[in-house]
DNA sequence: CATTATAGCGATCCGAAGGTCGCTTTGTCA
DNA sequence: TGACAAAGCGACCTTCGGATCGCTATAATG
């Protein structure tokens, strides 16, 4: 029940940091959003600063668990329309997930005041996926399911027009349902494009 | 001389903003920085504010002035090594010049906060791009220098990667001159998949 | 059941930040 | 040159936000 306290402040930090930042979210808002009076939070951190730091060790930690080592690298697909739906999963995963939202905007925010957020800024909006996609696609050219190319290139190609329409997404979640049509519509160009066929 | 000092401030303050966030950003900082004491920020705009409200006016006047119209499109490339000229001339700069890179991260740190800052996000990081190349590259499909596809879409895969990039140098400015690199090889990559050749 | 640590509360402190006001300086113009 | 407006200065006000401390209630432990 206490240690449950200290989570649920680090779950409200990251909610309240990724929309109005760091600077702009004060322990009082926190807090009170929580039932507490804002001193209460000192029971289970030092200072603000200190939440901010466990929470990006959480994130941190959260995104190695995930995609740190090969193992969680996912299958690679047996078609192209078998591509098609694993980026679909995974970028309906990417969008919907709050934490994960979340999680970007936060990131997106701060990169530039924090060393941390910005070493994972990069992680998560690029080389993550680039990388993950690379070995995807290096395996779908010896299946000659892709056109050989050099799969790094291929990935980044892939990845990062998908990223743009994540981030749209995250600034305009309105547009959310349009901007997922259009990944789908990019998918089929890329798959026209690069496929082996 | 007085006029000045309201550029001066509105400069400095994107400056500012632009690394630390509106919210982190002090009145007090902006007028010492320049020479002044904090208060006499007062004779030049009513509250902290309002220098955000012109800032976002200036920023986005000049965005219209120069990417608004028809008459500032570019020219459509006689050759696939012209396109490779024209997107490296145009990321140099947009990668080089301060103010556009203040203006980028300004945007991309308070996109959440602000409506107007979030429009223009989109159209700076995703919108203005692909307009731009989608005329460019209807243009060079007519001249058979591309394989003819819709050229929003190969607009849409030619700017988003190089964006990704661009984002990249505002984060790691240190890794500039790699990521240009990068850009060169994409862009090299991009003529090699969609050139009519 | 008594003890003790934990966690929440509220009063309070302190410094920072936005903003006001009146005085002084400067620069413009008749 | 005298008058006035614009611009800068600095004292001051107020609020807000981070942080400390001591009291109390709860809950776990021997």
């Amino acid at each position: 029940m206490a240690k449950d306290t200290k989570e649920r402040i680090l779950t409200k930090a990251l909610e309240l940091f990724s929309q109005k930042g760091y600077d702009g979210t004060n322990i009082k808002e926190i807090m009170v959003s929580l039932g507490f009076v804002k001193t209460a939070m000192y029971r289970h951190f030092e200072s603000k600063e200190e939440i901010w730091n466990t929470l990006l060790d959480r994130l941190i930690d959260y995104y190695e668990e995930r995609f740190g080592s090969p193992e969680h690298l996912p299958p690679v697909p047996e078609s192209l329309e078998e591509l098609l739906a694993m980026t679909i999963r995974m970028v309906n995963f990417t969008v919907h997930d709050e934490t994960v939202v979340m999680t970007r905007k936060l990131l997106t925010i701060e990169q530039f005041r924090d060393d941390r957020a910005r070493a994972l800024a990069t992680k998560h909006f690029l080389n993550g996926l680039t990388e993950m996609f690379t070995h995807v696609f290096s395996g779908m050219m010896d299946k000659e399911l892709l056109c050989r190319d050099d799969p790094a290139m291929v990935a980044f190609a892939y990845t990062t027009p998908i990223s743009a329409l994540i981030h749209l997404c995250d600034r305009e979640p309105e547009k959310t349902n349009e901007t997922l049509d259009r990944i789908e519509a990019f998918c089929r160009h890329f798959m026209k494009v690069y496929g082996a066929s």
